[in-house]
DNA sequence: GCTAATTACGGGACCCGTAATAATT
DNA sequence: AATTATTACGGGTCCCGTAATTAGC
């Protein structure tokens, strides 16, 4: 999957046309359109609805609109910290609850279900 | 940038040589060098250090390391919620704190300073 | 000398732009 | 007829695999 394509396909949905997103992205209407066949075709699904007065979503197309602006924030963190290494804070972060409290037995079973990376977590333990 | 690259510049790194790794991936081992190549050449930065033993990463590399797998992750969840629309939740949440509160005062700004995307903050307004 | 990486090079696939075609209002 | 999108096709670029070369231990 290729940021450029998705890049081009969130253009193609922002201004609703093939033709003025070409132009805005200074390639050949052509050229676009067959980008946006072969993402269809990277997906194997149908993700613009074409009429003669633009194109609009599908039900698909809607759902990769939302991942595309998702992963292109991505890519521009991501050259942002490869091209300055160092300067974007990085490690662990500990998060420590008083035991007994509210918090704590709503939020350990949170965090144990939450779906994010790199997440642990330990039984109560008491810090001196 | 093409997931494709990052997926093999994750591998590379994982098990520390181009050439291993291009076994595991079934394609050529200079093929993949050249990938490697053109990712630093993307990237303007060195990412490997190459050795006789094989390769491990600079400053450069590392960043990019930890951004290929969270992109690489979303990849795959656009992926499956494209495939399937429907099933993934989406739209908007909307949050809601008693006024004068110690919630407010201190989660307001802090939703207002966090870093994410689409976070929008109103001030005060009852609600009936 | 052995291991691992890189360059050299030829074939195939992909991308783009121009030109021509189809479809809908 | 006008607007918009698609197919057709030729040229250039990128990707891959095989073969030959370089670099460090």
């Amino acid at each position: 999957m290729d940021t450029r394509r998705l890049a081009a396909f969130i253009k193609v949905v922002d201004v609703g046309s093939v033709t003025r997103a070409a132009s805005l992205l200074h390639i050949a209407q052509p050229a676009l359109s067959q980008q946006m066949v072969a993402l269809e075709g990277e997906f194997r699904q149908k993700l613009l609805i074409r009429s003669p007065r633009g194109v609009s979503l599908t039900p698909a197309g809607r759902a990769l609109y939302h991942h595309a602006h998702i992963m292109l924030r991505q890519e521009a963190e991501a050259r942002r910290s490869v091209s300055q290494p160092g300067l974007v804070v990085s490690g662990e972060v500990c998060v420590g609850l008083a035991p007994s409290s509210s918090a704590t037995s709503l939020a350990l079973p949170l965090l144990r279900k939450v779906r994010v990376s790199g997440v642990r977590t330990y039984g109560t333990k008491k810090v001196h």
